[in-house]
DNA sequence: GGCGGGTTTGTTACAGTGTATCACCCCCGC
DNA sequence: GCGGGGGTGATACACTGTAACAAACCCGCC
């Protein structure tokens, strides 16, 4: 249930997790137009984490992918996953040691914001304009040339705050 | 060789991992006023991580400890650790599964910033008002309350950009 | 059709990170 | 002395991630 949050004032919105065909499509899409190979293992690896309504591990997922008769090792998600991720077609949650897909494209240099409910357990992103700014001035002033970075907050969404003030 | 990085105009600079003797100090003196026990256990997995110029794995902490004779077991330092973390003494590297200390107290709610140096590997830290209050702002908009976050810049440090322009 | 080279996947083994559990010790209050 | 809580030692285990190599696959080329 992951709801998606506006961002900066004017920006689009985002929907991460929202809609898990939505999210495939744009994989096949992306892969097609940069030439890369949306196989069955990555196109399964993606919708696993997609289907998820919260952060999977990679060894949830080669638990998820695997039957009586076809066993997926780790090591193949993990490798899956590195692709995924090089593509910005999921995230890795470094405070879970975790996985979310991304719906959306994100533009060169856009901050995100992880926000993890300790609640329901579900992630949300979401980008603002403002704190990339504050952080490109902070890092300025402290003669820090960024390549990237990684901004997590834990606490409680909307949806579960609604439910605790309602039950 | 972490340099402390400065804040927002007027802020008090940091100057995390600069002083393993002050680090020390300020642990015995915390412990001492909030009536814990400051361990030999505590005080050396403190030094060590304090004495390291790069972030510590609490199993290079548990290697760096162990002598002939006596061996120290990673999961005693995972102990002591928790509770340095939970005293403010020492920082966790989400991104980096480490240990940094930590020499000057962060009031509540104030933000902190991680600065990963990808060339010397050295952690510096900084905390910034502007990211703060921006932060602040684009969690309300979501309608997300935040019990804590962390954020983690990895690029190059002023020395090493020096350094690199110089040779 | 057959060949050659890059990419993807399977498989195994291993390294690194973190936790659960129980026993022992120590200190302090009763 | 006795009981209880906190800290440590020790073992075992779960979880996370990577290295190395072989097999399969794909695709352009001859
Ligand atoms: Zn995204
Ligand atoms: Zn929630
Ligand atoms: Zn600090
Ligand atoms: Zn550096």
């Amino acid at each position: 249930m992951h709801r998606h949050a506006g961002s900066d004032a004017g920006a689009d919105p985002h929907a991460c997790g929202a809609d898990p065909g939505a999210v495939l499509a744009r994989g096949e899409a992306l892969c097609r137009e940069r030439g890369l190979q949306f196989t069955p293992l990555r196109r399964e690896v993606l919708e696993a984490v997609a289907a998820a309504e919260r952060p999977q591990g990679a060894y949830d997922v080669a638990e998820r992918l695997s039957r009586p008769g076809r066993r997926v090792a780790p090591v193949s998600v993990y490798r899956a996953l590195d692709f995924l991720m090089e593509q910005g077609l999921v995230h890795r949650i470094a405070s879970r040691n975790a996985f979310i897909p991304c719906a959306h494209a994100h533009g060169p240099g856009e901050g995100v914001v992880f926000l993890i409910c300790r609640t329901c357990g579900g992630v949300d992103e979401t980008s603002s304009r403002e704190v990339e700014r504050g952080l490109g001035r902070t890092l300025e002033r402290a003669g820090f040339r960024p390549s990237h970075s990684i901004l997590e907050v834990e606490g409680d969404c909307g949806a579960c705050l609604e439910r605790e003030r309602a039950g």
